[in-house]
RNA sequence: GGUCUGGUAGUUCAGAUGGUUAGAAUGCCGGCCUGUCACGCCGGAGGUCGCGGGUUCAAGUCCCGUCCAGACCGCCA
């Protein structure tokens, strides 16, 4: 046994023990007649003490530990002269006779402290040192907590976990597949799930009522701060259940965890938001209501007054932002170059000062008189001393600038508290979206979303004006997850297939087996999918998903520890029968 | 595919306008120190300024290319 105790858990009570620890050097205090180690392991951290003179031999032994030795000492708890307020074991100290090198380690690049010195880069490049870290240990028993939750909540709800294949069927609409080869199928390929979507909904024909998983997923896209090209889902799916089921239930596990994770208490529903409204109010289908500063559409009462830029604009939008006509005019130029970022998007940004006196200072003064502004600032609901944000343009390309810059003025505002959370759900999405490049609709959610039963005339006559039963977790402006009720019924799911411009034989040849199985009596169904890297670290309070997963890839999907991906063999490739165009790096 | 930011000591960074021997903090090494816990004090070592090319009497600094990292846009049903 190479271990009594953890270096956590030792208190008063503790005192005249004989104990035996193990863990890692964290830091050496040589104060000449005694000596002080920091011995850390998972559990935290412990003081040893060595009295220099009294001991010669064990005194000559610590001369030799450098940072992150692992050792083992024996030694008898006591009780400090001087306590540690900051530290659990803080009150005591082990007065070690005996101390063993388990291993010595080379100097670490950078320090293993709550604060490192490491950058990012670094910290990825040896993360099994960073992992010794207490922020990223803590981030990683947050995800094992909250994935225990959401087992013991669903487990209560009479879910049941069900394991789905990795290797799968490519399939051809959605993110791009990760594809592996078949050595037994010269010529043929898997792919890996982009989500076990098809499978849970096999599972409903397969009468397992209440679904759940908690899965990989694979999507070869472009990555961001909370994008992996392997990421974690909770998978969700329910069987004889209609939106509102879906809602509630999950709605309660969403406050189940906000309870037993973050102990907050969230009153009331969650808000519901149309997708309609989401776009009108907040350019976004993923609105931070955190705070309001909500879109004013003030098209019609400042365009034709002569100002070509509002004149000529099909959208015009406003946001006030209270207490803000003091700004200067270096304030306001960064939020001008702010908009015009190529990323934002706008071509200028228009301001109206409301002063406290009840004047105006506009950067359209010329164009417009007193009169106007008034009229602006009150369908805004502004009040003397408050500021109005003004883009025009195209309106899909405006609402969605307006939208960062409703986001830049929370933080500049301090309105996006990461303490608070607002959850949300937006619903009635548009089951499809029209795409120029191909010119044809695609599925906004996925191709198996019901359409809501009021539109599906529309289905022949305007398909982009359909609705789906369709809907997002939102919380603090992250889509922490989304869902739909699935369409059951197979002349509906072919109508659909028809419509997202499948070829009878496409369709049978990509779907055939679950539209095949919807022959057999399937039940209505739906479900959710919830992001849980995300959940995660909105949860810890980071930034980057990459905080909240053990070994994350970087921002190009490479592992920097162990450089993967790499080339592989000629062997490898010739078994797979497999040619390269190029032969790459 | 694109836009932007960064790359200088082990690490985190500073190095206006081009100009003598490239600095700080921290870490590391050595010495001193019996109550430290970000120990303290004294001393020391440590640099291919990402890489390649160019401009110049002279480049860490300017220009071009390239690699790496990060953020974002496109993309992500």
């Amino acid at each position: 046994m190479y271990r009594t105790h953890t270096c956590g858990e030792l208190r008063l009570s503790d005192v005249n023990k004989t104990v035996t620890l193990a863990g890692w050097v964290q830091h050496v205090r040589n104060l000449g007649g005694m000596t002080f180690i920091d011995l850390r392991d998972r559990y935290g951290i412990t003081q040893l003490v060595v009295n220099n003179e009294e001991d010669n031999e064990l005194s000559q032994q610590v001369k030799e530990l450098g940072r992150e030795y692992l050792v083992q000492v024996t030694g008898k708890v006591a009780e400090r002269s001087n306590k540690n307020k900051k530290i659990a074991t803080g009150d005591i100290e082990i007065i070690i006779h005996s101390l063993n090198v388990l291993n010595s380690a080379d100097l670490p690049p950078f320090t293993i402290e709550d604060d490192t010195d490491g950058g990012e880069e670094l910290r990825m490049k040896y993360r099994y040192l960073d992992l010794r870290r207490n922020p990223v240990r803590k981030a990683l028993e947050l995800r094992h907590k909250m994935a225990l939750e959401v087992r013991k909540f669903l487990n209560d709800q009479n879910f049941i976990e069900i394991e789905t294949p990795v290797l799968m069927k490519s399939t051809p609409e959605g993110a791009r597949d990760f594809v592996v080869p078949s050595r037994m199928n010269p010529g043929q390929f898997y792919a890996l799930p982009q989500s076990p979507q098809v499978f849970k909904q096999l599972l409903m024909v397969g009468g397992f009522d209440r679904y759940f998983q908690i899965v990989k997923c694979f999507r070869d896209e472009d990555l961001r701060a909370d994008r992996q090209p392997e990421f974690t889902q909770i998978d969700c799916e329910m069987s004889f259940v209609e939106q509102e089921d879906v809602l509630s239930t999950f709605e309660a596990m969403t406050k189940h965890l906000f309870k037993t994770i973050r102990g907050v208490t969230i009153e009331g529903d969650f808000p519901r938001m149309s997708y309609a409204d989401a776009m009108k109010y907040y350019g976004t289908d993923k609105p931070d209501i955190r705070f309001d500063m909500r879109f004013v559409d003030i098209t019609s009462i400042a365009s034709g007054k002569g100002f070509r830029v509002f004149d000529d604009a099909e959208y015009i939008g406003a946001i006030c932002a209270p207490q803000c006509a003091g700004y200067s005019r270096k304030e306001l130029d960064q939020l001008t170059d702010f908009v015009k970022r190529p990323q934002v998007g706008a071509k200028g940004l228009v301001y109206v000062k409301y002063n406290d006196d009840g004047s105006f200072k506009t950067s359209v003064d010329k164009f417009f008189a007193p009169e106007d502004f008034k009229v602006w600032c009150d369908e805004c609901g502004a009040k003397p001393g408050d500021l109005l944000l003004i883009l025009a343009g195209e309106r899909r390309q405006t609402l969605s600038a307006l939208s960062e810059l409703r986001l830049e003025m929370g933080n500049r505002l301090g309105l996006r508290d990461k303490n608070r959370f607002a959850p949300l759900w937006v619903v009635d999405f548009p089951l499809l979206e029209w795409d120029d490049d191909t010119q044809r609709f695609y599925a906004m959610h996925h191709p198996f979303t019901s359409p809501k039963e009021e539109d599906i005339a529309l289905l022949d006559s305007d398909p982009g004006a359909v609705r789906a039963n369709a809907y997002d977790l939102v919380i603090n402006g992250n889509e922490i997850g989304g869902g739909s009720i699935r369409i059951h019924d197979d002349l509906l799911q072919q109508k659909m297939f028809k419509v997202l411009g499948f070829s009878k034989e496409e369709a049978e040849k990509q779907f055939g087996f679950l539209m095949n199985a919807f022959k057999y009596g399937a039940p209505p169904h739906g479900g959710v999918a919830f992001g849980f890297d995300r959940w995660v670290a909105l949860f810890a309070g980071v930034e980057s998903i990459r905080e909240v997963i053990a070994f994350p890839k970087n921002n190009a999907g490479r592992d920097i520890m162990n450089d993967a991906p790499s080339s592989i063999s000629q062997e490898q490739l010739d078994e797979l029968g497999i040619a390269l165009k190029d032969s790459g790096k």
